[in-house]
Parts: C-alpha cells; structure tokens; sequence
DNA sequence: CTCTACCTTAAGAAAACCTAAAGAATTTGG
DNA sequence: CCAAATTCTTTAGGTTTTCTTAAGGTAGAG
C-alpha cells in the first residue's frame, strides 16, 4: 500500500512515515501544498493523509483540484481538534475521512487500512448538520470549537435525528434507535436524553420539540 | 444500531458482543441457524453478522430463505480464511459483504458502520393543493411565503382535507382522522379546529363548509 | 319567521413536556 | 473481585401548550 503523507511540519511527518513504514505501507512524503498536489496527481498513491495547513498551497484547494480532475484517491484529513470547521468544509469538498490530533496510532492506521479497502458502501464517518458534527467513529459531538462526549444512548439518539435532520422523528423511532423496538421505555427517561442533547448541542433552539409527535433538529 | 450476531462458538459470540456494545450498538445473538432465521425474520435488526457454519440450519441457507422473503437487511459474512468458495457462494445468494477470521476488530467495526449507513433516509413528502402545501414530515403548513406549525390533530384534520382536496371530507371522516374511528366528540370542537385551520391557511374562502355534511377545500 | 347548523371567543381542563435530584444499574480501573 | 465512576432510570413538582367546553351570536333553509 502507498501512501502519500502530506505534511510540512518535519517531526509530524516522520512519525506519520515511521508508523505507517513499520505497518508495511511505501510513504511518499510531500513538504508543501504544490508537492503534495504533484504527487497526488500522478495517481500512483493508494491513501493521502492531508494536513490542511499547508504552505504554498492549502489542504482545502488541493482536495478541490484533485477531485475536480476526477482523482478520487480516498484522501484523510488530519487536523487539530480546535479546527472543526475546517474539517467539515474538508470533507465537503471531497475528503473521505478525517482524524484529530491527537491520535493513537493504531486508529490513524486502521483508518487507512479501512479507507485503501475501499468498502463496498463507502462509509462517511461523521454526520453533518448546520454547525453540528457527529462522528460515528468516536461518538463525539463537535460544535464551533467545542467538543463533548456522548454515551451510548446519547449517541444513538443523536444519530437518528441527525439522519433525518429537518423531518420530525417521531418518539416511536427515537425509542427504537435508543433501546430497541417496541421497548417499554418511560416517558420521562426520553425527556432526560433529550436534555442532556440539548445541553451537549449547546444551542437548544437546535432540537425543537414536535409536542406529542417527536423531535427535530432544525435551524 | 441492531446488530444481530448469528454465531454458535461462544468466545466469538462474546467476543462480537462485547466490541460491538463498546462501540454503542445493540446486540442481539442467535446461537444457532434456527434462532439466526428466526431473529432475522422479524426485520428489526439493521444489519446481521453471519457465521457460515451454524449447526441446525447453516449460513447459506439462512441468506437464501431471508432474500426470499423479501429481508433487506444487510448480512456481513465472518468466515474464516480458508473458506473462500464459501464466501463467494454466500455473495451470490446475496450477503452484502465478508471478512475473513482473523481480524482486527476496529475493521468489523468499520464494515459494520459501512453497512448500517443504509438505513432509508426519510423520503420528503408534500402535499399540494392551490398555493398550500402541507409538509408531512415537519407538520407545517406552506402558503404564498407565510410557514405555521400545525398541531397533531390539526395536522390530522390537514391532511385527510388536502388528501381529498376538492371534495367534500363529512364530519365522520374528519373526526376518525383526528381522533379515532366512532369517537366521540363535541361538535363544537371541530368548530374550533376548523377555525384554527382557517386562520392558518390565511385565506377562509379555501376551506369552505358544507352545510350538514363537512367541509372541503376549494378555491 | 323559526329552526338548525354553524361561528366565535375565552376560560378551564387535560395532556405533554421540562427540570432537578436521587437511586439503580453498569462499566471501569485498581 | 471490589470500589469508584459513569450511565441510566425513576420520580415528583412545576411549566407550557393543546384541547375541550360552553355561552352567546350569526346565517341559511324551509
């Protein structure tokens, strides 16, 4: 497997080549935007692992150009936790997955193994709504610079109203993502997740209550 | 995220089990073919993990007896390496995807997620009649720029009347649709409702009354 | 003219929802 | 295996929205 590690800071890029070396990939390293755009051109690289500030020429226009040139070289962007916002507008021009710093190693890997597999339904991992980002990897919820963890029914809520983010979903299906179909679930226990989401989101004109139908997440 | 686990040898089972709980989904094991059959019938799970070799009733015909019946769900094939006629044979009757034992459990994981991205995503739909149009998934009623949110039973009343846009919908129709077949309710309480919806449609000519028998929307 | 069906309004009842806090159940870490 | 921490559930009291009722008025059919 090649691999093209876009990064100009020298300490970043040599830990990025020796994991992936000992993990038996071939890494190609590009110091700045226009070597990075050369390199990934040539359509000889499996995987690029992009950092978005690059000199020369930013991580956001090298995604552009190369899709625009119909490569579609599954290409993972690495960033700081702080620059979600830039993550988003990553993956929206094309990017397949992102990663934050910091990172194990193991997960920087198994992304790269999962992304050069190229699986059979390619699998965005985040779930995007207005400034909201959901990633499915590590059940964070990401908003404007903020980050916070959900637990596991916090997330399987989440995960269907951002799904259908815009439309009601209803308390039926709320109740079937969290704890199963036709689970007998108190009344009030749903009130509580829904607070607790409201106060993760931060903004709770965000997840609208649909009285005696549901909720939906809306602007 | 239902996650049935069709596996008979309990390390794997529990192995399977534990790393999906971890990663937020729910589980739910079969521990033999008949078991799996029968869990995958009812439809409820998002995406069915299969071992081949199930005692009872095996693998293979477990996906042709589902496909058969029309079950969609997705179905990830777990085999072991040196199984792979029986892989392809399990993707020709319609299994979705394979892995091959050993693997890294962060890749099951991943393909899992690849699998369960298919969920439906909630088709918009409108209904339309002149210049209003009832969204049925938001429960908000559209007319010439203005929005308004539509209650439960005023949604209910909504619909059945846009539904049969033109003709008469009588009292009997408009009282099962918002309350229930032969329910009973105090006249003036559809006044009310029909006042309400009025007042939000903007303009009273639209939804005109029939004398004694019901109401209808006409131009 | 009179009767019945309908309209309007407003207030009270009921339902749905929110919040906070405490107890139960899990999970995690030593 | 136990203790601590986290996550989940329940409960109770308070708030808001929606629904229902009732009373007084209007309008069309006979």
């Amino acid at each position: 497997m090649k691999v093209l590690v876009a990064e100009d800071k020298p300490m970043m890029a040599d830990l990025l080549t020796r994991a992936l070396r000992r993990a038996g990939h071939s890494v190609l390293v590009a110091h700045d935007g226009e070597e990075a755009l050369e390199f990934g051109r040539t359509g000889e690289c499996d995987v690029i692992l992009l950092d978005l500030m690059l000199p020369r020429v930013d991580g956001f226009t090298i995604i552009q150009r190369l899709r625009a040139e119909r490569m579609t070289t599954p290409t993972l962007i690495v960033s700081a936790r702080d620059g979600m916002d830039d993550v988003v507008r990553g993956l929206d021009l094309g990017a397949d997955d992102y990663l934050t710093k910091p990172f194990a190693l193991d997960v920087l890997l198994a992304r790269v193994r999962a992304l050069s597999r190229r699986l059979p339904v390619s699998a965005p991992s985040h779930l995007a709504f207005q400034d909201l980002l959901l990633d499915t990897n590590t059940h964070e919820l990401h908003r404007s610079g903020r980050t916070s963890a959900l637990t596991r029914t916090e997330f399987a809520l989440m995960e269907v109203l951002m799904r259908r983010a815009g439309s009601i979903v209803s308390h039926e299906a709320l109740i079937e993502a969290g704890w199963g179909f036709g689970a007998d679930v108190n009344e009030g226990t749903l009130y509580v997740f829904i607070r607790m989401l409201r106060a993760k989101i931060g903004d709770p004109q965000l997840l609208q209550t649909a009285r005696s139908v549901g909720y939906v997440l809306r602007p």
